[in-house]
DNA sequence: TAAAAGCCTACTTGTTTGGTAGGCTTTATT
DNA sequence: AATAAAGCCTACCAAACAAGTAGGCTTTTA
Protein backbone atom coordinates (compact mmCIF):
# COMPACT_ATOMS: atom_id res chain seq x y z
CA UNK A 1 0.00 0.00 0.00
CA UNK A 2 1.06 3.67 -0.35
CA UNK A 3 1.64 5.64 2.57
CA UNK A 4 0.22 8.75 3.56
CA UNK A 5 2.80 10.47 2.64
CA UNK A 6 2.32 9.31 -1.39
CA UNK A 7 -1.26 9.84 -1.08
CA UNK A 8 -0.82 13.28 0.28
CA UNK A 9 2.28 13.88 -2.28
CA UNK A 10 -0.56 12.58 -5.06
CA UNK A 11 -3.13 15.08 -3.64
CA UNK A 12 -1.28 17.81 -3.40
CA UNK A 13 -0.02 17.29 -7.48
CA UNK A 14 -3.00 17.35 -8.61
CA UNK A 15 -3.47 20.10 -6.94
CA UNK A 16 -0.96 21.80 -8.48
CA UNK A 17 -1.98 20.28 -12.14
CA UNK A 18 -4.97 21.92 -11.55
CA UNK A 19 -3.08 25.30 -10.79
CA UNK A 20 -0.47 24.86 -13.70
CA UNK A 21 1.03 28.39 -15.35
CA UNK A 22 -1.14 30.18 -12.31
CA UNK A 23 1.49 30.79 -10.11
CA UNK A 24 3.61 29.64 -7.30
CA UNK A 25 0.19 28.01 -5.13
CA UNK A 26 0.85 28.27 -1.28
CA UNK A 27 1.68 25.75 0.91
CA UNK A 28 -1.26 26.81 3.15
CA UNK A 29 -3.73 26.53 0.24
CA UNK A 30 -2.89 23.12 -0.94
CA UNK A 31 -3.02 22.39 3.13
CA UNK A 32 -6.41 23.72 3.12
CA UNK A 33 -8.26 22.52 -0.17
CA UNK A 34 -6.95 19.67 -0.05
CA UNK A 35 -7.34 19.09 4.16
CA UNK A 36 -3.47 18.02 4.98
CA UNK A 37 -1.56 18.55 7.77
CA UNK A 38 0.34 22.32 6.88
CA UNK A 39 3.85 21.16 8.47
CA UNK A 40 3.46 17.00 7.05
CA UNK A 41 2.54 18.74 3.71
CA UNK A 42 5.69 21.28 4.07
CA UNK A 43 8.05 18.49 4.09
CA UNK A 44 6.23 16.76 1.58
CA UNK A 45 6.69 19.25 -0.95
CA UNK A 46 10.17 20.09 -0.08
CA UNK A 47 11.23 16.33 -0.34
CA UNK A 48 9.51 16.97 -4.12
CA UNK A 49 11.27 20.24 -4.96
CA UNK A 50 14.90 18.03 -3.63
CA UNK A 51 13.76 15.58 -6.34
CA UNK A 52 13.49 18.12 -8.90
CA UNK A 53 9.42 17.54 -9.01
CA UNK A 54 8.50 20.74 -7.73
CA UNK A 55 9.88 24.03 -7.69
CA UNK A 56 9.65 27.19 -5.44
CA UNK A 57 9.80 30.80 -4.81
CA UNK A 58 10.31 32.11 -1.21
CA UNK A 59 9.03 35.48 0.66
CA UNK A 60 5.96 37.35 -0.11
CA UNK A 61 3.98 36.16 -3.42
CA UNK A 62 6.18 32.79 -3.47
CA UNK A 63 4.53 29.38 -3.27
CA UNK A 64 5.31 26.26 -4.87
CA UNK A 65 4.80 25.32 -8.82
CA UNK A 66 5.55 22.04 -11.27
CA UNK A 67 8.96 22.49 -12.11
CA UNK A 68 7.93 20.62 -15.73
CA UNK A 69 4.98 19.97 -17.70
CA UNK A 70 2.36 17.81 -15.73
CA UNK A 71 2.70 15.28 -19.35
CA UNK A 72 6.74 15.33 -18.37
CA UNK A 73 6.69 13.45 -14.74
CA UNK A 74 5.66 10.07 -14.57
CA UNK A 75 3.81 8.46 -11.47
CA UNK A 76 6.21 5.55 -10.76
CA UNK A 77 8.98 8.57 -10.05
CA UNK A 78 6.53 10.30 -7.53
CA UNK A 79 5.83 6.81 -5.82
CA UNK A 80 9.73 6.28 -5.87
CA UNK A 81 10.89 9.46 -4.47
CA UNK A 82 7.84 8.93 -1.74
CA UNK A 83 7.86 5.17 -0.93
CA UNK A 84 11.27 3.91 -2.31
CA UNK A 85 10.53 0.31 -3.64
CA UNK A 86 7.83 -0.46 -5.92
CA UNK A 87 8.91 -4.57 -6.32
CA UNK A 88 7.39 -6.94 -4.42
CA UNK A 89 11.15 -8.28 -3.54
CA UNK A 90 14.00 -6.34 -3.06
CA UNK A 91 16.11 -9.01 -5.90
CA UNK A 92 13.56 -8.21 -8.68
CA UNK A 93 13.89 -3.94 -7.85
CA UNK A 94 15.41 -2.04 -11.00
CA UNK A 95 15.95 0.60 -8.54
CA UNK A 96 16.64 -0.10 -5.20
CA UNK A 97 17.82 -4.09 -6.30
CA UNK A 98 19.29 -6.32 -3.54
CA UNK A 99 20.55 -9.77 -3.47
CA UNK A 100 18.45 -12.05 -1.39
CA UNK A 101 20.47 -14.22 0.78
CA UNK A 102 19.83 -17.94 0.81
CA UNK A 103 18.38 -18.47 -2.69
CA UNK A 104 19.19 -18.67 -6.05
CA UNK A 105 17.47 -15.86 -8.29
CA UNK A 106 18.22 -18.09 -11.42
CA UNK A 107 16.37 -21.02 -9.98
CA UNK A 108 13.56 -18.76 -7.42
CA UNK A 109 9.77 -19.58 -8.41
CA UNK A 110 8.79 -16.20 -6.79
CA UNK A 111 11.79 -14.35 -8.15
CA UNK A 112 9.89 -14.89 -11.26
CA UNK A 113 6.76 -14.00 -10.94
CA UNK A 114 7.82 -11.36 -8.74
CA UNK A 115 9.60 -10.47 -11.91
CA UNK A 116 6.64 -10.57 -14.38
CA UNK A 117 4.50 -8.51 -11.10
CA UNK A 118 7.10 -5.99 -11.39
CA UNK A 119 6.94 -5.38 -15.12
CA UNK A 120 3.22 -5.14 -15.56
CA UNK A 121 2.93 -2.74 -12.79
CA UNK A 122 5.88 -0.82 -14.79
CA UNK A 123 3.99 -0.77 -18.19
CA UNK A 124 1.54 1.23 -16.08
CA UNK A 125 3.25 3.52 -13.58
CA UNK A 126 5.85 4.23 -16.32
CA UNK A 127 3.42 6.01 -18.56
CA UNK A 128 0.84 7.42 -16.61
CA UNK A 129 1.85 10.73 -15.66
CA UNK A 130 0.84 13.59 -13.32
CA UNK A 131 -1.80 14.71 -16.22
CA UNK A 132 -3.62 11.71 -15.91
CA UNK A 133 -4.14 12.64 -12.23
CA UNK A 134 -6.95 15.36 -13.88
CA UNK A 135 -8.46 13.15 -16.52
CA UNK B 1 7.45 -4.67 -0.76
CA UNK B 2 6.38 -8.15 0.67
CA UNK B 3 7.30 -8.11 4.18
CA UNK B 4 10.30 -11.00 6.09
CA UNK B 5 7.21 -12.93 7.03
CA UNK B 6 5.66 -13.26 3.75
CA UNK B 7 9.07 -13.97 2.15
CA UNK B 8 9.66 -16.72 5.37
CA UNK B 9 6.51 -17.61 4.75
CA UNK B 10 6.86 -18.37 0.64
CA UNK B 11 10.24 -20.14 1.26
CA UNK B 12 8.73 -22.52 3.97
CA UNK B 13 5.94 -23.51 1.78
CA UNK B 14 8.08 -23.46 -1.57
CA UNK B 15 10.47 -26.52 1.19
CA UNK B 16 6.74 -28.38 1.86
CA UNK B 17 5.78 -28.49 -1.70
CA UNK B 18 9.10 -30.29 -3.00
CA UNK B 19 7.98 -32.71 0.12
CA UNK B 20 4.67 -33.13 -1.01
CA UNK B 21 3.19 -36.35 0.14
CA UNK B 22 6.41 -37.53 1.94
CA UNK B 23 4.59 -37.04 4.84
CA UNK B 24 4.68 -33.92 7.86
CA UNK B 25 8.12 -32.18 7.70
CA UNK B 26 9.60 -30.80 11.44
CA UNK B 27 8.88 -27.01 11.87
CA UNK B 28 12.72 -27.36 13.50
CA UNK B 29 13.71 -29.41 9.54
CA UNK B 30 12.15 -26.10 7.50
CA UNK B 31 14.09 -23.71 10.03
CA UNK B 32 17.37 -25.19 9.36
CA UNK B 33 16.70 -25.91 5.37
CA UNK B 34 15.99 -22.33 4.87
CA UNK B 35 17.69 -20.45 7.43
CA UNK B 36 15.22 -18.71 9.24
CA UNK B 37 14.20 -18.19 12.94
CA UNK B 38 12.73 -21.36 14.55
CA UNK B 39 10.24 -19.37 16.72
CA UNK B 40 9.21 -16.84 14.47
CA UNK B 41 8.93 -19.89 11.55
CA UNK B 42 6.74 -21.45 13.97
CA UNK B 43 4.22 -18.46 14.26
CA UNK B 44 3.95 -18.35 10.77
CA UNK B 45 3.23 -21.88 9.84
CA UNK B 46 0.72 -21.60 12.23
CA UNK B 47 -1.28 -18.33 10.63
CA UNK B 48 -1.01 -20.48 7.38
CA UNK B 49 -2.29 -23.26 9.01
CA UNK B 50 -5.41 -21.26 10.62
CA UNK B 51 -5.83 -19.97 7.75
CA UNK B 52 -6.22 -23.26 5.87
CA UNK B 53 -3.04 -23.42 3.58
CA UNK B 54 -1.39 -25.79 6.12
CA UNK B 55 -2.18 -28.36 8.24
CA UNK B 56 0.02 -30.19 11.35
CA UNK B 57 -0.24 -32.90 13.20
CA UNK B 58 1.16 -32.62 16.67
CA UNK B 59 3.06 -34.89 18.80
CA UNK B 60 6.30 -37.99 17.36
CA UNK B 61 5.91 -38.25 14.24
CA UNK B 62 4.08 -35.06 13.78
CA UNK B 63 4.60 -31.96 11.63
CA UNK B 64 3.17 -29.66 9.08
CA UNK B 65 1.78 -30.16 5.38
CA UNK B 66 0.02 -28.83 2.68
CA UNK B 67 -3.42 -29.12 3.33
CA UNK B 68 -4.21 -29.62 -0.51
CA UNK B 69 -2.42 -29.75 -4.11
CA UNK B 70 0.45 -27.10 -4.43
CA UNK B 71 -1.70 -25.86 -7.81
CA UNK B 72 -4.62 -25.46 -5.50
CA UNK B 73 -3.43 -22.55 -3.60
CA UNK B 74 -2.81 -19.24 -5.30
CA UNK B 75 0.03 -16.73 -4.25
CA UNK B 76 -2.37 -13.91 -4.30
CA UNK B 77 -4.08 -15.80 -1.24
CA UNK B 78 -1.05 -16.47 0.99
CA UNK B 79 0.51 -12.64 0.42
CA UNK B 80 -3.24 -11.50 1.91
CA UNK B 81 -3.13 -13.87 4.59
CA UNK B 82 0.84 -12.43 5.47
CA UNK B 83 0.26 -8.65 4.35
CA UNK B 84 -2.67 -7.90 3.65
CA UNK B 85 -4.13 -5.99 1.05
CA UNK B 86 -2.14 -6.21 -2.51
CA UNK B 87 -3.27 -3.33 -3.77
CA UNK B 88 -1.71 0.62 -3.65
CA UNK B 89 -4.93 1.95 -2.18
CA UNK B 90 -7.69 0.96 0.19
CA UNK B 91 -10.00 2.37 -2.40
CA UNK B 92 -9.40 0.25 -4.80
CA UNK B 93 -8.31 -3.28 -2.46
CA UNK B 94 -10.67 -6.26 -3.50
CA UNK B 95 -10.53 -8.03 -0.37
CA UNK B 96 -9.98 -5.09 2.47
CA UNK B 97 -11.34 -2.25 0.38
CA UNK B 98 -11.76 1.29 2.19
CA UNK B 99 -13.38 4.53 0.89
CA UNK B 100 -10.54 7.35 1.11
CA UNK B 101 -12.04 10.43 2.75
CA UNK B 102 -11.76 13.71 0.92
CA UNK B 103 -11.53 12.14 -2.68
CA UNK B 104 -14.38 11.38 -5.16
CA UNK B 105 -13.71 8.02 -6.30
CA UNK B 106 -15.82 8.60 -9.43
CA UNK B 107 -13.26 11.40 -10.73
CA UNK B 108 -9.90 10.58 -9.30
CA UNK B 109 -7.25 10.01 -11.91
CA UNK B 110 -5.05 8.21 -9.52
CA UNK B 111 -7.77 6.14 -8.21
CA UNK B 112 -8.36 4.66 -11.95
CA UNK B 113 -4.62 4.13 -12.56
CA UNK B 114 -4.59 2.22 -9.35
CA UNK B 115 -7.24 -0.14 -10.29
CA UNK B 116 -5.50 -0.67 -13.64
CA UNK B 117 -2.41 -1.89 -11.73
CA UNK B 118 -4.30 -4.08 -9.34
CA UNK B 119 -6.21 -5.51 -12.22
CA UNK B 120 -2.66 -6.48 -13.85
CA UNK B 121 -0.76 -7.81 -10.85
CA UNK B 122 -3.83 -10.06 -9.40
CA UNK B 123 -4.09 -11.60 -13.09
CA UNK B 124 -0.79 -12.72 -11.83
CA UNK B 125 -1.03 -13.84 -8.54
CA UNK B 126 -4.17 -14.86 -8.62
CA UNK B 127 -3.42 -17.31 -11.23
CA UNK B 128 0.23 -18.52 -10.10
CA UNK B 129 -0.03 -20.97 -7.48
CA UNK B 130 2.82 -23.02 -5.14
CA UNK B 131 3.24 -25.51 -7.27
CA UNK B 132 4.47 -22.51 -10.02
CA UNK B 133 7.52 -21.41 -6.88
CA UNK B 134 9.35 -24.90 -7.92
CA UNK B 135 8.94 -24.80 -11.97
C1' DT C 1 12.20 47.29 7.35
C1' DA C 2 8.52 44.42 8.20
C1' DA C 3 5.66 40.88 6.78
C1' DA C 4 5.22 36.85 3.98
C1' DA C 5 6.65 32.68 2.68
C1' DG C 6 9.48 28.65 2.34
C1' DC C 7 13.52 26.08 4.87
C1' DC C 8 15.54 23.49 8.55
C1' DT C 9 16.18 20.79 12.87
C1' DA C 10 14.36 18.42 16.37
C1' DC C 11 11.00 16.03 18.87
C1' DT C 12 6.85 13.05 19.85
C1' DT C 13 3.62 9.37 19.78
C1' DG C 14 1.76 5.21 18.22
C1' DT C 15 2.15 1.16 15.40
C1' DT C 16 4.46 -2.41 12.97
C1' DT C 17 8.19 -5.60 12.24
C1' DG C 18 10.95 -9.15 13.41
C1' DG C 19 12.07 -11.72 16.88
C1' DT C 20 12.62 -14.29 21.73
C1' DA C 21 11.18 -16.97 26.00
C1' DG C 22 8.90 -20.29 28.25
C1' DG C 23 5.56 -23.17 29.44
C1' DC C 24 1.13 -26.12 27.91
C1' DT C 25 -1.09 -29.77 25.31
C1' DT C 26 -1.43 -33.58 22.38
C1' DT C 27 0.20 -37.98 20.62
C1' DA C 28 3.10 -42.05 19.30
C1' DT C 29 6.03 -45.27 21.11
C1' DT C 30 8.04 -48.15 24.62
C1' DA D 1 1.28 -45.72 32.09
C1' DA D 2 5.35 -43.02 31.27
C1' DT D 3 8.01 -40.36 28.50
C1' DA D 4 9.71 -37.87 24.89
C1' DA D 5 8.52 -35.54 20.63
C1' DA D 6 6.18 -32.25 18.51
C1' DG D 7 3.05 -28.43 17.72
C1' DC D 8 0.25 -24.65 20.37
C1' DC D 9 -0.27 -20.56 23.08
C1' DT D 10 0.70 -16.26 25.65
C1' DA D 11 3.55 -12.83 26.63
C1' DC D 12 7.21 -9.87 26.02
C1' DC D 13 10.86 -6.95 23.71
C1' DA D 14 13.84 -3.72 20.81
C1' DA D 15 14.30 -1.25 16.78
C1' DA D 16 12.41 0.95 13.01
C1' DC D 17 8.96 3.51 10.76
C1' DA D 18 4.81 6.42 10.07
C1' DA D 19 2.53 10.40 10.82
C1' DG D 20 2.52 14.44 12.71
C1' DT D 21 4.04 18.76 15.70
C1' DA D 22 6.86 22.79 17.27
C1' DG D 23 9.48 26.47 16.69
C1' DG D 24 12.75 29.17 15.02
C1' DC D 25 15.81 30.66 10.64
C1' DT D 26 16.34 32.59 6.06
C1' DT D 27 15.03 34.74 1.92
C1' DT D 28 12.34 37.92 -0.70
C1' DT D 29 9.32 41.45 -2.03
C1' DA D 30 6.30 45.43 -1.16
Amino acid sequence: MLSKKAQYAFRALTHLVENYRKGPVLIADISKKKKISLKFLESILLELKKNDILDSKKGRGGGYFLKEHPSQTYIATVIRIMDGPISMLPCVSLYFYQRCKNCDEKKCGLHDIMENVRDATLKILEHRTLQDLVN
